[in-house]
DNA sequence: AAACTGAACGCAAACGCTTGCGCAACAGCG
DNA sequence: CGCTGTTGCGCAAGCGTTTGCGTTCAGTTT
């Protein structure tokens, strides 16, 4: 039915260990007895059985990916980019979307992973339990998105700094009431969410302005969430002149929500973003960015170097470059009359 | 090291194949027995080796998904529904992005999945040599987006009617210059955009408007192509009065540079584009709705159907609703002088 | 009481590879 | 011309499951 090894050896008249080492370019086989194998298995369409060799050998040639939310572009990109490099280096990508918690609990209970991956790929630091779960594994990890932990090489951003830089626009432009909307962490335990409010707090104290609790709404990381969030900002007794998103997803539903509120942007209302969206751009965003599908490269290049080099410790955490984009939704507050 | 079967067997005082017969919920175990080799498996933590197993029974549990552009937000979004349904189902997800020619080529020279998978999803239909590659594997096979093809069992949309509403809108509002950014089909052949664009002509034949080729631009099926495109549009002696673009992300490109052109839409030019991307919403924009998540998760299920039928025929193409969403990026042609 | 069930379980043979080891054959050396 | 290396290849023992078949044994039927 499906060609094995052992039907390649008969055709060219050699043994399936000769095969084996011939087609996996092992030495212990002559240059001319390779090319003839090689040809042999070419014409008969041999492919070898995972399954076996991985069986035999204990490797797998096979990365695991745990990802939330593939559909969002941020995560897209970065499983885009490292599947490229995991491919491109002859590796295989198993998936596993980890975005309801159901499958999150699923996948952490029964860890289809073991025995099935030579190293896993987090695109997002999973929480101390999670993580010690992946440890168990025994195999090399890494993560983009989140705080160092232990056992994993984790390549991200200084997300302070980045948030700090927003903020801080917005306070030279002289903006005094400065909201935020805020990502929950949700059944997700990362830091990014709760780094960006600290830098949001301290930029406004470093500022002299008060904090006042009523200019921060959760916008969930969506789209949807982000008007939502933006509508409850400006259904408070005093609205702010400027909002702060913690991803450029959430800025994009404020700007729905001013919209629909007909309210300007940036006249009426300044609004800066978190990421450098594909569509940031279009909308004139102004925005913090991140090099996304660049992380992802990264940390899979980074995974694949602890598969060459078994004994070298995992990176740590690498920083990747941020950098603040000026576009059109920021301006100075509207000079106003006494309240 | 890693616990395996027979570790099991030894704990529980029974032999490897009743532990097998055991946790897989096969009969010919009795009650009780099947509990405590449940709880003793549970102990010690054991996971069957999924290369062992379907090395021994040749099922691998695991769908090869192959798709173009994960970053996408069309591709990304039905990945992730294909994933949750069939994650939810007990399968695995082997990955494969097609994105770059040579991606293309590797995939189908050396044919990874082989001998891998139960089952394939093809997120865009493949040329006929390519699914005549993937046949030849003998599991089920289904895809997303295109024409029908012997062997698959493909869900997608009517493309003609979709193009076709998208495009008699804008003759209806009174244009009668009307472009189209049209997505060229590559390196993949897939008729989607060959269907749009008959579908485009014929609307301009029926309204008996005469079809000027110079109104015809390439957009490539992103945002930057689209911005090109558009861009192209307005150089010409007499620019359009209104577009159709065959993807939102072309038709945000053409707004960004009609935009940078100065040009307000839509006044000074309609746009209308095709997929109801998320942030479709964001921007007004007028476009032909498909659901997207939709068509993955049902193209997961019938895959996941002729799995548990064998001997059910493919289900051929099914084809999922479309509807014409109207926002804020067309209005009728603003009166003009005589040209 | 003997013969016949069926359920519950163990034995052992696959499944298709990888790899340590052994064995020719042959080259180079003194 | 014997000796030691080296090269090229085959043998066979795994790798951890699944599964057809055989065995045991308690319970039922004649």
């Amino acid at each position: 039915m499906t060609v094995s090894i052992t039907d390649v050896a008969r055709a060219a008249g050699v043994s399936a260990s000769t095969v084996s080492r011939a087609l996996r370019g092992r030495p212990g086989v002559s240059d001319e007895v390779r090319t003839q194998i090689t040809a042999v298995a070419a014409e008969l369409g041999y492919t070898a059985s995972r399954s076996a060799s991985s069986l035999a050998s204990g490797r797998t040639y096979t990365i695991g990916v745990v990802a939330p939310y593939i559909g969002r572009w941020f995560f897209g990109t970065v499983l885009d980019a490292a599947e490229q490099v995991f491919s491109a280096a002859g590796y295989d990508v198993l998936l596993y979307n980890l975005g309801s918690s159901e499958a999150r609990k699923r996948f952490f209970t029964k860890m289809p992973v073991r025995k099935r991956v030579d190293a896993v790929l987090s695109l997002l630091i999973p929480d101390e339990e999670e993580s010690a779960a992946l440890r168990s594994l025994g195999v090399p990890l890494a993560s983009t998105v989140g705080g160092a932990r232990p056992g994993f090489t984790v390549v991200g951003i200084d997300d302070r700094a980045g948030a700090e830089s927003a903020v801080r626009h917005l306070v030279n432009l002289g903006h005094r009431r400065i909201g935020m909307i805020a990502g929950a962490s949700g059944p997700l335990h990362w830091t990014t969410p709760i780094d960006r409010r600290a830098a949001y707090l301290h930029v406004l104290a470093e500022a002299g302005i008060e904090h006042d609790p009523a200019l921060v709404a959760d916008g969930d990381y969506t789209v949807d969430g982000g008007e939502r969030a933006m509508t409850e900002l400006l259904a408070t007794s005093r609205p702010p002149t400027a909002v702060f998103a913690q991803s450029d997803e959430m800025a994009m539903g404020a700007l729905r929500a001013l919209r629909r509120h007909r309210l300007r942007v940036p006249e009426d209302v300044s609004v800066v973003g978190f990421d450098d969206h594909e569509l940031a751009d279009v909308v004139g965003l102004t925005t913090v960015a991140q090099p996304v599908a660049g992380q992802g490269a990264e940390a899979a290049r980074l995974l694949l170097r602890q598969l060459d080099e078994p004994d070298s410790a995992p990176a740590g955490r690498v920083e990747m470059p941020i950098r603040l984009v000026l576009r059109d939704t920021t301006a100075p507050p509207r000079p106003r009359g006494p309240q």
